[in-house]
DNA sequence: CGTAAAGTTGAATTCTTTCAAACACGGTGG
DNA sequence: CCACCGTGTTTGAAAGAATTCAACTTTACG
């Protein structure tokens, strides 16, 4: 269970961790910050490959990802995997419908990551006494929403390399989301079956799309590390619009 | 642009439009359900194959439907269609992170519909007002955002009878929330095209493994009205687990 | 009754998967 | 330090699933 990710560059690092670049407070007064610091109750390291909760398991907490990547699948009962986003820092987890019930998909690691730990209680409690903080959720949750209806978009209606390209700009432009500055190279811990399983393709097919965009000088994927080469191809490609997932509104 | 559904058992009926059976409203207590209804404009009657907004444009309003079944749909820039879902009755529309933003998707009514009509800014005053009512939009959204999981791990790793099983299944067991005694007979106002574009595949192979299920005796699809022949084969084949989609939790 | 939309079918093609086998790399232990 | 092992990547060949193209039939509706 070692941790593939040694290398600091692996790791989208946080480490200062100001609460306030986080998206889920982003636009939220500095006196509701407060508030939310009161119900925080621990800031944990987690390793790598670990699973913060399996689908059909009840599960208590809740969390903020401070730094690393998380990836959330469903399992389907034939035994294969759908993974459904990669969460980034600033990104809320395992928020559901009813809290109550059993997740209902899983969650785990893919590099060390440090999470901000909220048992769904003081959720509760917090938007019971602070209701201001549950429009905050329906935003987030709704651009979570977006987000996933993207990929529906891209499993049902686009060919191997459009995914492909697609998966890639959309990681892209959210790492730049948080660090404006990373260039055109970004971390990329996943595996190529991770990829087949987010794009709904095998691992056989992800291997040869990749060396076709390779060889067309679209992207170059070694070592967990993901270079843009021609950005305008690749975006043609994907037809992906930047505009997708922009941040906060205002109230 | 005349009506395909004249006939009354093509449309979900809620002609009784008791607020609080809507699911936007469940568990609200009637002090409330007041609060709700001071900032409804109008009920409006809309005919089928009728747009409420378009992908791209902006709009100002917010719907509860009432009656009839709305499409949801997001447009490609090569101009293929992808079904994000449909709406039934209960079902609240066109609620996205950025309020002000262009819709990133279009809605389009399949059958005649009776809808409720929230102007925008009345749901940003009723929620800065009434912060409660904005966890209840929070957990709409959840439920809508799971119910999209679901469509994705369907498109992107189920083949086409598994996934026809599955839209089939979904509709029916949405329908059975509102009309429980529907029997196994339901409206389905759907073309083989539209289906095509829900779960990923095209009208021809729709029409095909439609065929083939129909010939195992699964379902019978005819004139727009969906009966489920063989429960328990098209659930297994599906992966289908009835408890996705209950109702809303409790604060 | 005529027309447009929706449904049906066959044949050929393309895309993707499956199966199988190598290869590369990092980490471990001798 | 090197051999070994497991995980992840790469490639080929054959099979399978889904699409495309094209034509035809049926249904809905004015």
């Amino acid at each position: 269970m070692a941790s593939h990710f040694k290398k600091p560059t692996h790791i989208i690092s946080c480490n200062i961790c100001p609460v306030r670049q986080l998206s889920m407070y982003k636009g939220i007064p500095d006196g509701q910050l407060d508030i939310v610091q009161q119900y925080r109750t621990e800031q944990r390291i987690i390793p790598a490959k670990t699973h913060l909760y399996h689908q059909g398991e009840r599960h208590n907490n809740t969390y903020t990802l401070f730094s690393g990547w998380v990836m959330l699948y469903k399992t389907l009962s034939n035994g294969s995997r759908q993974v459904l986003r990669y969460a980034l820092p600033g990104d809320f987890l395992s928020f559901q419908q009813n809290l109550d019930a059993p997740m209902n998909h899983s969650a785990q690691t893919l590099t060390d990551c440090t999470m901000c730990v909220f048992p769904r209680q003081h959720l509760i409690d917090m938007f019971s006494k602070h209701p201001q903080l549950a429009m905050q959720i329906a935003w987030i949750t709704a651009r979570d929403m977006a987000l996933g209806q993207e990929y529906l978009v891209s499993v049902g209606r686009k060919n191997a390399k459009e995914r492909l390209a697609f998966l890639f700009l959309e990681i892209y432009h959210r790492i730049h989301l948080h660090l404006p500055d990373v260039g055109n190279t970004i971390p990329f811990p996943m595996t190529q079956e991770d990829i087949a399983d987010t794009i709904g393709l095998t691992l056989v097919h992800v291997n040869r799309t990749l060396r076709s965009l390779r060889q067309e000088g679209l992207v170059k994927l070694a070592h967990h590390s993901l270079t843009i080469l021609n950005y305008p191809a690749l975006s043609e490609l994907a037809g992906y619009n930047a505009e997708m997932l922009t941040n906060q509104p205002l109230l």
